[in-house]
DNA sequence: ATAATTAATGACTATCAGTCAGTAAATAAA
DNA sequence: TTTATTTACTGACTGATAGTCATTAATTAT
């Protein structure tokens, strides 16, 4: 039985071997301008293949999603197993975060393609299933240590610690969202600096969060 | 001189006519799916005509986006003028922004794709520019209001009116967008009432912005 | 009456996502 | 060994559609 798995895992590589090929194409010139063709150039196999392995373009854009929502949780994860208190744990993931969307700015644009579309979630899209997995496992490590908070009473006592997780997560995906998209212009337009924003926006979920003093 | 006055009316009337056609069709089917031919016919003219009044079908698409950016700035100034208290105010126009996503969830999904997509703000696309216009108007609206609340006391004075509405606005619409687009699974998943997170949500924003007691 | 300007047409082109009949190679069965 | 079956892949082809442009028609100016 040997067999079938050193296929298996052959298959698999050569599943990660085109997403490189995509990850290629698609930071180079962007999802809309990112052909199959070309894709598969890069990859070195005939378009029909990359349909083997993919339902369709999306599926495969939402791959490299996947890949990013792993990287953004081993983030999370070492952010706030630098600090010992809840608070500085959320507000340290939070950082994080805004530091992914530059660094990593092409999985952020594949991040917000993702949570700006309405995907399928059928059974041919592994890959949108996944990417919700992955999502989910990363609000979750927001979670734990907004629940953290709570137990060492860093966090007020009364909110839902998923529940803040998830407004928590939407709120600083909003904020730096505006930047990522819009902030040329607003930035010269009205002369802000998003370092100065997202501190702001940051000491503002604090207050939002500790107790009352 | 009258005439080409009456030309210039003349003009913009079939240019609303064709946006109303625009409408129409993408409301119906999403934008994905709404053929430019599709709407010349909806329009009564040739799909090379849609080409002299719009740069191409995003530019459309983004003038849609500009006329429910009117309607949501009329909300927001409803909202804020039956409050006095300027937190009231904004705490109104946060729920206005909700009520909005619902009940113009078309228009609301026009405005996340303008958010959420890079824009090219040149000469020829008429529409972008006057939807950062409108955009901007927005923001004012809140901006306004916070500037109230500082005023009257109701609002923490250490903060930037302008600033504190951009990220309240970008967090409103983070979460917010949690919703409309994840909203049937995350809710269905974890049993979120989504009402409710929003409360929870404008409650923490609101304890961002109070003075301590 | 004639020229110039404006408005609109629709056939045409270019581009691409996705398909599918066909090929080749690896594996299993006879 | 020979034959059948399964697996992996190919690339020419199709269908759909955004955007163009040479041409026509109508209106306005000379």
């Amino acid at each position: 039985m040997g067999i079938s798995e050193r296929k298996e895992r052959e298959k698999e590589q050569r599943r990660q071997w085109i997403i490189d090929a995509a990850e290629k194409v698609i930071f180079s010139k962007g999802l809309a301008f990112a052909t199959m063709d070309e894709i598969a150039a890069v990859a070195e196999f005939s378009k029909g293949a990359l349909y083997l392995y993919f339902k369709n373009k999306e599926d495969l854009y939402l791959s490299i999603h996947a890949r990013g929502a792993r990287i953004l949780r081993e983030m999370f994860e070492k952010a706030a197993s630098e600090h010992k208190k809840g608070i500085d744990q959320v507000l340290a993931i939070g950082y994080a975060y805004y530091e992914y969307s530059k660094k990593y700015s092409d999985y952020y644009n594949a991040m917000i393609y993702y949570e700006s579309h309405p995907i399928e979630l059928d059974e041919e899209s592994t890959c949108a299933i996944e990417c919700m997995e992955e999502g989910e496992a990363v609000l979750r490590v927001l979670a734990n240590s907004v629940q953290k908070g709570i137990d060492d009473k860093s966090i007020r006592p009364d909110v839902d610690p998923f529940k803040t997780a998830l407004i928590l997560w939407g709120q600083s995906m909003g904020v730096i969202q505006l930047q990522s998209l819009k902030g040329e212009n607003i930035g010269e337009r009205f002369d802000i600096n998003f370092e100065e924003l997202i501190d702001t926006c940051y000491q503002m979920m604090r207050k939002s969060l500790v107790n009352e003093n």
